[in-house]
DNA sequence: GTCTATAGCTGGATAGAC
DNA sequence: GTCTATCCAGCTATAGAC
């Protein structure tokens, strides 16, 4: 029956979120959904992949709801007012959480990691097509490449994700995106600098550089 | 006997980083300090406890590391040097690993949350630290509290060592870093310019505004 | 497809010898 | 302080009735 698994995905998606990795078992899982644990194994093989198909569930949503917002960004401001929307709906979802969740899971089994990894690829791809909309119609696209500044977007909502779940306070976060917002409207203002924004582009600049006591940066003792 | 002791918060210290949370078990970790399981008990009281101990050695670990790198931050290239050092070096050692396994294996355990919450203070009021100095000798002290930058600048380390930590790939994260080393050093000649960045501090700027669709970025139906 | 029952294992935690 | 031995709970996974 389709129910039971889209039920058992359902309830391993509740229980990531409210108990974690470590306690996703599939009894846990079964009971949350109501059903037998046996039902599990029967349905997906293992806890291992009924994990894994949640998290392409919670994936497959995000993506959808993303979409939406993507059609909406013209301007810098307009992207970081999206980033925070999706940063607030997700934090409610606990949608990041349950990736949070299965990123750290995913060491403790073998082989989750890169199918982990995979699934978080149409994630990277959605923010690297926001930010590459918003940079060609900005004088600052010559500032980074739009799959580098994604991969911070992406590391940074997961990180302001974590914290914000582990004491519940999500406004520090909220805090930076109206800081953001704020600069970003200066940006779009000052477009006649443009020139003095144009930066070499890729390597390492220089060597540590200001080596009062040499070396000393290089390998610290931890 | 205090070697013992040392010996399983570095055997907890070492399966959380390569094995994670979730097994993190009593058995394990003392298998690892080739040492009895009942001693994780008769010396913590407890595998939780353990762990936050481990959790704790890494912290002051890292607050030694750190105090040295401060006493050098003086630009804000030269505090982007610095968390770069920070963020090969926290993945060489696995350090951030071993947080991140904590944070999201505290879902699994009540209270866990909160104690992790307040061990992760000191990194906070580093960074917050770290951020004050370069702010105070820059024109750009008034974009934003050192409080709010330090936020994003733990979360978004936290994130990036999640996804190098992932499939391996440190790479992406260090693109980033060079390119803002490469921004600060623009900023950092563009001191007459400071009248343009002075901003208005708190409050949300406006309503979710371009609203061709009013109410469609509000709540999204995920 | 769903259930019960169970094998076989690993987990936290304790008691008690040494 | 360290070890052995042990209790019991919970786990994955499977076999087999229905």
């Amino acid at each position: 029956m389709r129910d039971t698994r889209a039920a058992l995905i359902d309830a391993a998606i509740a229980t990531l979120r409210e108990s974690g990795f470590a306690a996703a078992s599939a009894r846990r899982i079964a009971a949350e959904a109501d059903c037998n644990q046996a039902l599990v194994f029967y349905h997906f093989g293992s806890v291992s992949d009924l994990l894994m198909a949640a998290l392409e569930e919670v994936s497959g949503r995000r993506m959808a709801a993303y979409r939406e917002l993507l059609d909406r960004t013209g301007t810098l401001g307009e992207l970081i007012d999206g980033a925070r929307t999706v940063f607030e709906a997700d934090l409610d979802s606990g949608n990041v959480t349950v990736l949070a969740e299965m990123i750290s899971g995913s060491h403790s089994v073998p082989g989750l990691g890169e199918r982990v990894s995979v699934c978080l690829a149409p994630w990277r791809s959605f923010a690297e097509t926001a930010v590459r909309d918003v940079l060609a119609s900005s004088p600052f696209g010559s500032l980074a490449p739009a799959g580098e500044i994604a991969h911070g977007v992406v590391a940074g909502l997961l990180g302001l994700e974590m914290l914000a779940g582990l004491d519940g306070d999500r406004s520090s976060a909220l805090a930076l995106f109206d800081r953001a917002r704020a600069l970003a409207d200066v940006l779009d203002r000052i477009r006649p600098l443009t020139g003095l924004l144009t930066l070499a582009p890729p390597a390492r600049p220089a060597p540590p550089a200001p080596a009062a006591r040499p070396g000393a940066l290089c390998r610290p003792t931890w």
